[in-house]
DNA sequence: TTAAAACGTTGCCATAGAGCAATGTTTTTG
DNA sequence: CAAAAACATTGCTCTATGGCAACGTTTTAA
């Protein structure tokens, strides 16, 4: 239950298997279902997440009823509403699985002590910001700068596996534009 | 010349003059002209900065030879080119100055040292990139969703002073649309 | 202070992507 | 396993934005 997330946490920072048992059990495992949701807008996010098998889809939901993704997290990746989270005001964005997911679930308390009282739960966390901004500005450069069609491109080299395991109406949602326009870019490979 | 840090760091953190007065000589001034780089694509970035007066533009020029903007530094700012100076890899990111700008430079290793070792950095640190990663992912939204004109709104509300500030060229960048496009949508609003 | 350079605006046309409809395929679920 | 629902593809048309050219205005720097 809690291998993928010793192994996530010892491959970033020392750690001892004694060490890891005195904290890991304020994550709680939980399973969902496919198109369950872990959290929906206006709710306030109580939680951090740490996926263990399965994926989830983070995403906001535009005045123009389109959805639009910003990111997935796959096995042994954390994933939370950031904003909502830290603010503890109500989120803008949905999580929802989409297939069968389980999950290991912190509350935000219990994660912030964490943060402040183990070195190691210190470290990841600065590292998952880091990641997650390096990320971020990435695809803002993507988003900003390139046709539709050499963001397929970067996503084909760079996240293979968005591709493989995703529909196309999940990934248009990802590149933000629409299924039909995705499938005519793929016949153009 | 340290007014502006000292109180950046204790708006967010307690701190006392005295811990402050031990570590600020970390931070070297240095003055900036108009147009002058601060990092150029390829060379490493071993720095982190404070902005003091002035603004710094963060980029990339793409496959199309068009300047990105994904960040501007405006005063009491910190920005730096992250991914490299986390890597130590070559940026693919230039940081330049839009006007005569003041700043407070701190190495790589000073600053780090400095997060492991003064809790009020480790602190300030954290919240740079958790609102770093917040701001990301509100443009990365913006980028997906709306049209050009909806971002141009978005911007007057909550960025004016980039508006006001800066010019439409500059703009522009920062939006990801061609300055002609951005000149007609100025005339709709 | 004035010539040169950069910038902003607008007309015209080109193009990427959106949106709808129709059709075939795959997936889901009782 | 079969019916229903969701998804993928493609033709047609429409719109937002790109890109060039021309011209006036502002900024820069010697």
């Amino acid at each position: 239950m809690y291998d993928l997330l010793f192994k996530y946490i010892q491959n970033k920072t020392a750690i001892d298997e004694k060490t890891f048992s005195e904290f890991c059990h304020y994550f709680k495992p939980k399973t969902v279902k496919r198109n369950e949701y872990i959290l929906r807008e206006g709710e306030v996010c109580r939680y951090n997440i740490f996926v263990n098998t399965g994926c989830l889809k983070f995403y906001v939901i535009n005045d123009e009823g389109k959805e639009l993704i910003r990111y997935f997290a796959f096995e042994s990746k954390f994933g939370t509403a950031l904003s909502s989270l830290i603010t503890q005001n109500p989120s803008s964005e949905y999580i929802q699985a989409i297939e069968k997911t389980e999950l290991l679930v912190i509350s935000r308390q219990d994660f912030f002590h964490l943060v402040d009282t183990v070195p190691q739960i210190n470290f990841i966390y600065r590292d998952i910001l880091e990641m997650a901004y390096l990320t971020s500005q990435e695809r803002i450069y993507g988003l900003q700068g390139q046709r539709a069609l050499q963001q397929l491109k970067w996503l084909m080299t760079y996240q293979p596996k968005i591709l493989s395991r995703l529909s196309n109406k999940v990934i248009a949602s990802y590149l933000g534009v629409t299924p039909y326009t995705l499938s005519r870019l793929k016949s153009e490979l």
